[in-house]
DNA sequence: AGTACATAACTGACTGGTCAGTTATTTGAA
DNA sequence: TTCAAATAACTGACCAGTCAGTTATGTACT
């Protein structure tokens, strides 16, 4: 009808491969705006430009909306996060620092953050979500970490402690401190300070929090 | 349960002033099977045994009870751990470690860890609630932790560390532990192991993944 | 080049069901 | 007899998912 001067915006685009990806964008935005629940299918059609109809041409439901989001999110991160830190030989307080500062840096993205927001806060109702995150991505970056601590204690760079609870005290402070800043908005008086967060916690977490002098070894019990 | 003979259940009962505790009791049992969201008013009545439109004789939203919920349970754990911590004297790995025993015994109640549960998934759609929370609990509970930390710093219990971010290094392992056990199964192969996941932890936090010999203090960056 | 048919991409009104909150009415304790 | 306590039927709004119809694009034939 009216194209005005020389660029034309289709309405169509035949072989649309691209839509489903725009469809993702756009409840991404929404459900990091209001969450799952609340966001309606039509106003993601709208965001991405599209009727509500059209939405449904390319996922069966609202649910596999978020689920396509999470997977598309998620795999990546795996698979780099993993090639970190396998088949690596040596001293594995290096590679935990580095997969740490990797992860704080994932995290300061808004967009990456809200993936796990999203999991955590839609598993009750949508079970299957969590089992994809932990098939998909758990299960395979786990026992590479695990392995890396056993590796760690073998050669005699660590003390021997159990490597699967071990897992525990590496990630989570990192993600209290994520999860106190996103939902009661607790942050050091400098901000997010996640730089600072994890130096603090790589020296506490390798040279112990307990004074060298006249403190005896802590024996728990 | 049901009483044939001589007693008679009264179907009413005036000046109820059992009734709200009653209805928070139903809502937490449904709230903790299906979320807030997809527990209906009505279920709650139900539960509770009442209709629906005597629950909006004592809370005037859903909302409503689910913030009564939570003030409920959280206000009396607060102020014990308080009274565990303040004022306190001498080592401060001794409260720490006790205080974490309490919190990890607290978190084997389902009915306990239902609330924080809550909190998080909540959130999104009801920040109030995490206002709330962040009011009466932490801001009270986080200073005296802080100073208590201070505290073993000055007094040479604890080299110098950063008092605030410290918190996460401490209780981070034992919330990553419950998250991963309730959102995604996760737990060592001799099940939730929580008090194993503690002494892991405190031998860490205290005295360091490091080896001893040959091992220099780690530096970051 | 123009015309006709085919089909992929898209639309939006509609349905069926759900559920928070309201209200007219009933119950029973005092 | 009175009236707070409780009920059950009702209202209004919401929204996921459907589908009959529309529009843009491709293709084949002349």
């Amino acid at each position: 009808m009216e194209q005005r001067r020389a660029i034309r915006i289709p309405k169509f685009r035949r072989r649309a491969e691209a839509r489903p990806d725009e469809v993702l964008d756009a409840a991404l935005d929404l459900f990091i705006e209001k969450g799952f629940a609340a966001t309606r299918v039509e106003d993601i059609a709208r965001r991405a430009g599209l009727s509500k109809g059209a939405v449904y041409l390319y996922f069966p439901s609202k649910e596999a909306i978020l689920e396509g989001l999470v997977r598309r999110a998620i795999v990546p991160i795996a698979t780099q996060a993993l090639s970190s830190a396998e088949n690596y030989e040596g001293d594995p307080r290096l590679v935990i620092t580095m997969v740490l500062k990797m992860l704080a840096a994932k995290l300061n993205d808004p967009r990456l953050l809200a993936i796990p927001k999203l999991i955590v806060r839609e598993v009750p109702g949508f079970p299957e979500l969590a089992a994809m995150y932990r098939r998909e991505v758990l299960d395979k970056v786990m026992p590479v970490i695990e392995k890396l601590i056993r590796n760690g204690i073998d050669q005699g760079y660590l003390r021997p402690v159990d490597p699967h609870l071990t897992i525990r005290s590496i990630v989570g402070p990192v993600m209290l401190h994520v999860a106190m800043a996103e939902i009661f908005g607790i942050t050091p008086p400098d901000g997010f300070a996640i730089d600072r967060l994890i130096d603090n916690h790589l020296t506490i977490l390798f040279d112990g929090l307990s004074a060298p002098d006249g403190a005896k070894r802590w024996t728990s019990s």
